[in-house]
DNA sequence: TTGAATTAGGTGAAATTACATCCATATTTC
DNA sequence: GAAATATGGATGTAATTTCACCTAATTCAA
């Protein structure tokens, strides 16, 4: 047996990376489904939720906070602006920039999905005790420190 | 404050959810990378995976264990066919079933991948001692049954 | 045994994603 | 201050994904 298959994995299926593929696709589809009703996507949702907390960021800025190919936030951003969730706003000091910020509506529609999503999040952590629960965020984020180091972000 | 919203994340990056996605979305990226010049996807490598461990699923099978649409792996199979590294079997018995089989090309590509498959994998968990990631592994565990619930599979 | 229901795989089409490239504006360098 | 470079966002396009639906084979039930 070659060294680096020592005490490797058994098989795919018990790959950390696997798991966390699951439960994502998973997780991802529920969010989804649950938010359709009420007319948004998971990505709408999350550029509102970053919005609605601290507003008027760029569309790079969201991208990397997002995890998303910034060409495709912007055409999300374009069917955003579309409902009236955000607005797009030029800075004058660099016309470049494109500032985008929440609405009253994209407000409004935050507070109507909130309950539907926290009760989504919350249910992946289903019978953890607060210390556990605790642990896996810590270990999440050590585990999301070595992937950026990995791709190089 | 709602009680809904008491002990809730503070904001979206807090999310475990988001974590997830996030480890997700780069590990894939990553993967997908490294697998580039051996001609084959992170999907390609995951059939390969558990093929190489037991043979002949038919598709159903291999599209729940791996988390990937019906229609979508079907396909993937067309490709992977096209390059010989699985076959397509029809059983007797049973002439709407197909089974997947691996082909030695097949085997021989996932001996050549491994090791680079497995370094990358094995980097999300850098730094972890062997009961870390024990507990991080059993807590995925848990959280992936609480994602089936959710989506009901 | 034959008509209805189920199961397996596949297709089509719209939406989403990755990735290369472009355009306009700003910054740097000489 | 003009030319080269860098930056921010948008666009084009091919690949992938989702989701509804189709066809064939099998099973079930009257």
């Amino acid at each position: 047996m070659p060294d680096e298959l020592i005490g490797a994995p058994f098989s795919v299926a018990e790959f950390p990376t696997f798991y966390i593929y699951t439960i994502q696709s998973g997780n991802f589809a529920a969010l989804n489904h649950a938010l359709r009703p009420f007319g948004i996507s998971v990505m709408f949702w999350r550029v509102l939720a970053v919005l609605q907390e601290s507003d008027g960021h760029n569309i790079s800025h969201l991208s990397a906070k997002l995890a998303i190919d910034r060409s495709n936030l912007s055409r999300i951003i374009d069917l955003m602006a579309r409902d009236g969730l955000i607005e797009r706003r030029t800075p004058e000091h660099d016309r470049r920039n494109v500032l985008v910020c929440i609405t009253q509506a994209g407000r409004r529609k935050v507070d109507e999905v909130y309950p539907s999503v926290l009760r989504i999040v919350e249910s992946t952590m289903d019978g953890f005790s607060a210390r556990e629960r605790q642990t896996l965020l810590s270990l999440l984020k050590r585990m999301r420190n070595n992937v950026l180091q990995q791709s190089g972000r």
